[in-house]
DNA sequence: TTCTAATATATAACACTGTTATATATCAAT
DNA sequence: ATTGATATATAACAGTGTTATATATTAGAA
């Protein structure tokens, strides 16, 4: 295996393990069995690994959304594009947290790293647009699309970060789902 | 002015000009003009510079959501409740990283920072609850203004982290609010 | 093969970070 | 005025990301 994918997969490992803040250069190139220059040879410094990893994050969002044919969706099939969502903030919180500025405070994602968060954008706006009526507009559906977005990434987020002993057991997709499904049939209601 | 004082408020400044990667212990003490002994007598090292400033962040957002008087609200009472904490995600926006975890990896709140949470949530099932009708139980008070707090917490976080040109001039609050009124009449209808 | 050039990897240092052991200064009370 | 307690300062330690320098390793040409 060359030294790219060892440091590659150093890092991921470490970052199961215990998040962005068990990512340290020493830490992954001595996991890799490295010295620290492939860090910077291979990729660009540290931040080139958070972006690695970031667009593991959102690229793992947009296949999860990807779970229904493209064309018109029904209402069941744009809820479980928003489930597969859901699912992946649940699954996936280190790269859920990344993807959201909560493994390293000086992180900014790159170009690059910025339009996988796009594509997965693009896939919720076809998914949800593609619910209102034909004569919808792009910008109706990217409307619809943000709203289904800021609904579930609010779950997602308050689950990860309300952990009180009472709630710990709620059902936040379950929650997340049934807002999002009063939100399609007002927005339909709204375009028709 | 006594060194606790000094020290919170240069730890403020940084705050507000940088966020939280601008807070190290050493520029807190520069700009207090003391050594940085004083974070680890007065506070318990940057983990209580972060809980002082995690507490301030949630007060703000519970203040920002008493704007209503207590007892029955209106639809209209809530929206303002919720206006408010929408205006403190834009306004403050490094206090608003900062309770959801985005200034420092590392930080996870005290008790007592976590009871200031819980302040600010309690205001929440107050001004949503009331808007139920009169017999509705504790736990569906909980769940209407969990609804409520994931949504416009949603829209603050993205809002926070999409900057693409052509969104940047949305009107992010507008949307949270009418994505709320729609919610807050199912919840209605749903209890009634 | 042997030499050369390019690439890859390693080492060590630099300027940071949070933290703490030690030392000094300041102040209150006997 | 002296003692005891508290507050502040200094310096060190182990950790962080980064990079200049040095060393291997590899590829191609004579």
């Amino acid at each position: 295996m060359d030294s790219r994918s060892k440091i590659l997969n150093a890092a991921s490992q470490l970052f199961l393990e215990g998040g962005g803040s068990a990512l340290s250069v020493r830490a992954i190139s001595k996991r890799a069995g490295l010295s620290t220059i492939g860090i910077y040879s291979h990729f660009q410094g540290k931040q080139g690994i958070l972006d690695a990893l970031y667009i593991e994050g959102f690229n793992l969002v947009r296949e999860a959304m990807d779970v229904v044919p493209e064309g018109k969706a029904n209402k069941a099939q744009v809820l479980q594009s928003c489930l597969g969502y859901l699912n992946v903030g649940e699954q996936h919180e280190a790269h859920y947290r990344l993807i959201f500025g909560e493994s390293d405070a000086g992180y900014q994602p790159s170009e690059e790293a910025i339009e996988a968060r796009n594509s997965a954008f693009s896939k919720l706006v076809r998914v949800a647009g593609s619910y209102l009526p034909d004569s919808s507009s792009v910008s109706e559906r990217r409307q619809i699309a943000l709203d289904v977005w800021a609904i579930v990434h609010g779950y997602v987020s308050i689950s990860h970060h309300v952990t009180s002993s009472n709630d710990s057991d709620l059902d936040w997709k379950a929650m997340a789902i049934r807002v999002v499904e009063v939100q399609l049939d007002a927005a339909r209601e709204r375009f028709k």
